[in-house]
DNA sequence: CTTGACCCTGGAGTTGACTCCAAGGTTTAT
DNA sequence: ATAAACCTTGGAGTCAACTCCAGGGTCAAG
């Protein structure tokens, strides 16, 4: 399989790829005798995990952690899981930090009646208000 | 009031003041006869308008348009009030899929039982999986 | 044999919100 | 008078995760 089937069956696009494999996401590359990178089923599946572990949050440098981890031999899947444990502490704090700006933000759709005149809308008072 | 005191009072970079003015969210600045800026309390007050539309979510060009609306005389607060709340929406939006991300994190722990062979790992069996 | 679709590399560009730097001028304190 | 601490400008660099491009080689069809 050349790249361009790949980037289909993937849903990536070749410039992805390619950037993986820089980034050390894909191992090196299998060449034909012209140089085209040659791919398998099993590039497929990494692609999968590397979409999916994307998708949940995770940035490329720690999905090449998790793929390195997934590949050790000896290791145990601890640090698997304490990887994902990280990751959704992270994703706790954001959703708080988020519901926090929510609160404001509907705090001031509250108190605005939406029409008259601007110098007596609450928002502008509360945005520039004097406290810090 | 000089920079280096304005950036103190703010908690912002003199660097970052500089780069506001740059982007047109302060007015241009007064300048001393030898070159120096100088600030007042009202450009306290509009850092202090800046960080918190920021901590709202606010990118720069959209409290660029913020300001421009609140110092705008003729329009009254229906523009502002529809900003805010488009804002409220993006932040809903993001919710929601944070809170999906974190549901799947959690069935990911969920099933691990965080030791044993790494190849039992169901972490991995969940980001490898063949299905989309 | 030529056209068109594909592939290669290396490097530049994108977005957002800055930070950092060099090379110089100014102010303040001693 | 001189050093320290401040200020100026313009431009480069940072991070993430790519995208886009030029300039070239390769492969399949007609």
């Amino acid at each position: 399989m050349r790249i361009g089937e790949l980037a289909q069956r993937s849903g990536l696009s070749a410039d992805a790829i390619r950037f993986y494999e820089s980034q050390k996401l894909l191992p090196p590359t299998r060449r034909s005798a012209s140089g085209y990178r040659q791919f398998g089923d099993d590039d497929l599946r990494r692609l999968n995990f590397i979409r999916r572990a994307k998708r949940l949050g995770f940035t490329l440098p720690e999905i090449a952690e998790l793929l390195a981890l997934s590949a050790s031999k000896d290791d145990d899947m601890g640090a698997l899981r304490d990887n994902v444990a990280q990751k959704l502490a992270d994703v706790e704090a954001r959703l708080a930090e988020l519901r926090r700006v929510r609160g404001a933000l509907r705090g001031l759709l509250d108190d605005c009646p939406g029409h008259g005149e601007l110098r007596d809308c609450p928002i502008l008072a509360a945005l520039g208000g004097d406290d810090a």
